[in-house]
DNA sequence: TATGAATGAGAATTCATTCAT
DNA sequence: AATGAATGAATTCTCATTCAT
C-alpha cells in the first residue's frame, strides 16, 4: 500500500516539477528557487528532506512513478500491441514536459551526480507497486508474450531493452524538437509500432 | 581540415577524461581539479577557455571526436553488418570508460545545464570531418542501404535511431554492471546484431 | 525565603545539567535539545523562560546552588579545617560532573558570552540565602577565623580567593582526567589540604 | 626552531585578538567578523585555516604564546622570587587584555566547545619552545628549587598549580573589574607574592 | 496551558574568475 | 606566457522564536 505525502511534500514535488518544466537544470536548482515555487520557507523544507539531492531525487521519482502509472492505466485500454505502442508514443508527444522529466530521470539512473545517486538508493527500494518506465514496458511485453511458446529469458531482456530504447529515442528527438510536421511525428511512429511488432513477432 | 590542439589544451582533454574515469561527476568538477590534474596553473585554462563549461564541453568533444574514430576506422575492417555491429558492442565492453563517456555526452545533449548548452553549441558548428556516435552509424547505415533500392529519408532515420538506440541501451546496461558473464554479454550482443540486421532487411 | 520551582522549570534544569553531563557543549546546545530531553514542548518553554540564555544560565545556578548547599551541609559535621577541605575535595572526586558544572559556572562569570551575561546577572541579584562556590569558601573561612584577633579585609579576600583558587584548580586537573591512580589524588588531597591550613595559620 | 607565519595568518591572529579586546565572545565569532576586522577576503582565511574553530583556536594560541614569551623574558631580569612573582602581576595589570585572553585560553582548555577542543589538540603537538602559562610557572619554579634538597615530583605538581591558581585567580579578579584602586591591588599582590614565597619556603 | 510546525535570518564554506607578478 | 593568491557572490543548512490549534 502506498503511502500519503504530507501537503508540503507535495508542494516541494511539484515545484521542482514547475522549475524544471521552466528550463531549469535540475543539477543546478537551489533550495531557495524551490521553496520559494513551493510557497514555503526554506527551513520547512528540511523538515521533510534531509538534504537538496533527496528534495529532487523524490519529486523525480514521485513524478515519473504518477505519470507511468496514468500512462499504463491509458495504454490497457487498447487492445494490440500496436495500438498500446502508439497511444505510448501519443502521450509522450502531447504531454513533452512529463517526457523530459522521464528522460531526465533515466539519465539520472546512470550518471555520477549526487543526486543521481539518491534517485539509485530510491530505485532500489522501492516497492513493487510503484512503477517505472522500463515496469512499464516490461508489463506489455509480458502481456504479450504470454499466449505465446516458452521464450528464453535473455530474449525477453533483450525485447524489453529494444521497446524501450527506440521509445527513449523517440522521446530524445522529442525533445530535441526535430519533428516538428505533425505528419513526420505520425511516420516516425508508425515505424517504430511497426518496428516494434516486427521484431516481437520475429523471435 | 581539422585543427591542432596545443599541448595545454590537450592536457586539459585528458585531466577531464581521467577525473571523469576516476568516477568524478561532469557537473561537480572544480576548475582546480581540471588544472591541478592537467598540471598546469589555474589561469593558464583561462588562456585557452573562456570558462569552465567551455573547458568540460570541449574536453568531452575532443575525447568522444576521438573514440568515434578510431571506433570507425577498426569497424571499417569487418566485411558486414553483422560484424560491424559486433566490433561496435565489442569495443565499448572493452573500452568500458569511454563508452561511458559517450553515454555521458549523449545525456548531456538533452539536459539543460550549461555545459550541455555548450555541447550543444559545439555539435551544432562542427565541422563535417568530426564524427560523433550518430555520424558513424549514419556511414554504416548508408554504406548498407547504398547499392538497395531508394529508401525514403523517414526509413532511414528510422533505421539510424533505432540502431543508434539498440547501442546506447546495450551501453547503459553495461554501464549498470548488470551484465557481468561473458555468455551473457555474447548472448546479448548476437540478439542485437541480429535484430539489426533484421530490422534493415526488414524494410 | 526560596521560591519553589514549577515542574517544568525542573525539568528543564535536569535537562540542561544531563546533556551537559553526555558531553555537550553548553553554548551549542540547542532549544529543542534541552526541550527533548526535558520531555516538554517547545513552546513550553518560553512561557517559563524569555529565551535560551535564561534556560541555561538559571539551570547551571540552580544546579551549582543545590550542590553548594549539599557540600555545605556535608562539610560542617567535619570538626576542624583540614577535614572540611579534605571533604569538599573528596566529594568533588566523587561528583565529577557536578564538579565540571562549577568549573563551567566559574569560568562563564567571566566569559563575553550571552549566557555568560545572564549568570553574571543571577549573581548579582541573588538573595543571601542562596550559596555559589565563593559563598562557600567565604563561610567556612570566617568560622575558622572568628576566633582570632581581628583580621583585615584584605587579608580575607586574599586568603578566600587563594583558597578557592586551589580547589578551583583541583578541580580542573580532576577534569583533565590527569589525576588516575588514588595514591596522587590522595597526595595531591593532602598536600592542599594542609598548604590551606598552613596559610590560615601564617596571617 | 619557529616557522614563520604568513602576513594573513598573522592577520587573522591580530584580527581574532582585537576583537577579542573589543568585547567579543570567542564562541559566537564569525568568520565574517573575523576577515572584515583582518582587512582580507573571507575565502582567504580558508587557504589558510581550515574552518573557524582552527582560526580561533590558532590565533589565542599564537597570542598567548606571544605574550607568555614576553613576560619571561621581562621576569627573567628580577633577580628573586618574590620580584619575579610580582612582575608578572604587574605585567597582567598593564596588560589586561592580552591577560584576559591568557584567562579564556585557559577555560577553554577545559569546555566542550570545538574550539576548545582545537585548543587541547594544539597543546598536545606543541614544541618545547612554545610556552604557555603553565610552562612559564614550571621554569620559574624549577629555577628557584634547583639549589634545593630534592623534592618529591609529587610537591613540586603541587606547588606549581599553587602559583598558578594564585595567579589565575588574580587575574579573574582583575578581570571582574572589583580592584579599582591601585592600593587595593597593590596590597593584593603582596599579599600574592609573600603568599606563594612562604608556600615554597615551607615544605 | 501546552504544543510543535513553520519560518527566515544568519552562519560556514566553496569555487569561478581575476590580475599582479 | 604562466601562475596561483585573493576575492566575494552564492549556496546549503541550522535553529531561536512565534503562533495557530
Amino acid at each position: 500500500m502506498k503511502r500519503e505525502y504530507s501537503p508540503k511534500e507535495k508542494a516541494i514535488y511539484k515545484a521542482v516539477l514547475e522549475l524544471f518544466e521552466e528550463g531549469a537544470d535540475l543539477n543546478s536548482l537551489t533550495v531557495s528557487e524551490i521553496t520559494t515555487k513551493a510557497g514555503i520557507g526554506k527551513g520547512t523544507a528540511y523538515d521533510y528532506f534531509s538534504d537538496k539531492e533527496e528534495m529532487i531525487a523524490k519529486a523525480l521519482f514521485y513524478n515519473i512513478e504518477y505519470y507511468c502509472e496514468s500512462l499504463y492505466r491509458g495504454m490497457s485500454k487498447e487492445k494490440n500491441l500496436y495500438d498500446k505502442m502508439n497511444y505510448i508514443l501519443l502521450s509522450m508527444e502531447k504531454q513533452l514536459t512529463k517526457t523530459k522529466c522521464l528522460i531526465r530521470l533515466d539519465h539520472m539512473l546512470c550518471d555520477h551526480s549526487s543526486t543521481g545517486e539518491r534517485i539509485r538508493a530510491l530505485k532500489e527500494k522501492k516497492t513493487s507497486d510503484e512503477m517505472l518506465p522500463v515496469d512499464l514496458i516490461r508489463k506489455v511485453l509480458y502481456d504479450e508474450i504470454s499466449g505465446k511458446d516458452a521464450i528464453s529469458e535473455n530474449v525477453i531482456t533483450y525485447l524489453g531493452m529494444s521497446i524501450f530504447a527506440k521509445i527513449l529515442c523517440y522521446a530524445m528527438l522529442l525533445d530535441e524538437g526535430k519533428y516538428g510536421s505533425d505528419e513526420e511525428r505520425r511516420d516516425m511512429r508508425e515505424l517504430i509500432c511497426r518496428g516494434i511488432c516486427r521484431e516481437i513477432e520475429g523471435v
